[in-house]
DNA sequence: TATTGTTATACTCTATAACTATA
DNA sequence: TATAGTTATAGAGTATAACAATA
């Protein structure tokens, strides 16, 4: 009927929220359509998920690593990196060699299937970034890049803030 | 030992896969400390998931509409929709009244209940997302935006040409 | 037959804590 | 006491399909 009126009676100037366009809804739309795109690659292939598909990479580059590296590495809690692991090994793509100078933890590498895996994914999932990454005109490439980047850090922070009140020590 | 050596020996010329810039990844765990971060604002006020604060903020902007449009808006499918009202109904801040049009269907609104639920949440909302941006270049701001648009419309669209091979109807 | 919406089912995922082994 | 990692548990969330009512 019209356009402006009635849309609060309490004399608001703020702009009213919207989803479309607010920015933690748009992130989380974007991801998942992502993460759900970029997963055809490995998940109907391989049968794994998330969790072994970021362990896969991380192992992938930095070739040997403990568990708790990896979980570092790839935002994952230790209990979320122990099952991908877990299932990796039990597929023969991951292998343990223990740490003598400290048994507690173990070095985790790809087995030569699991390197073979993870040449064949890697290049679809970096061909796949870079087809996605082609709708975004260049000059706000960059700019993405840095932008989710310090969304990573304030949010983080604020995070960090609320399991720790009063600051870590 | 050496920086350069035995990444490779099949001598790839292919910038590596690396969890950390990737851009699926760093999505990912950009929306997920951003809407952990939010969450915070109504999870533990109000005991409500994502699902049901979208349906709030929807219904909060757009007065009356049926579970289908709450669903397209939102991004969200007709069973989370289903539930999350379900849930809302429950505390009395959502309710229902038939389409004597099509009886199929009910339009659904905000209580006075769930509008003063809104009233509350919408501006510290709307002051959460402003407090991220602030962390953002102002100039890389329009960039973000426009590149999750765009990444949202491509990937949406490889999804669904998986779902529906040889194109949509 | 198609559509709106609800419910049932089974499955996956997740968080938490408890635990083992080692330091 | 603290840390690396695993396992147990229970709860949340999910997808799918089946279903009812209406068109």
């Amino acid at each position: 009927m019209n356009d402006v009126i009635d849309k609060e009676t309490t004399g608001n100037t703020e702009a009213a929220l919207k989803l479309d366009g607010f920015l933690p809804y748009t992130l989380n739309v974007c991801s998942n359509q992502v993460s759900q795109a970029l997963s055809r690659i490995y998940a109907d292939r391989y049968k794994i998920g998330v969790p072994e598909w970021r362990v896969l990479v991380t192992l992938g580059e930095f070739g040997m690593m403990t568990a708790k590296a990896i979980g570092h590495h790839s935002c994952m809690h230790k209990t979320k990196v122990s099952r991908a692991v877990a299932l990796l090994e039990r597929r023969k793509l991951v292998a343990r060699r223990a740490n003598r100078a400290d048994l507690r933890e173990a070095f985790l590498s790809l087995t030569p299937a699991g390197r073979d895996v993870y040449d064949e994914l890697a290049p679809m999932a970096l061909d796949f970034a870079e087809q996605l990454l082609s709708v975004v005109d260049p000059a706000d490439r960059a700019a993405l890049d840095r932008a989710l980047k310090k969304l990573i850090d304030r949010s983080s922070q604020i995070n960090d803030d609320i399991a720790n009140p009063r600051g870590p020590r």
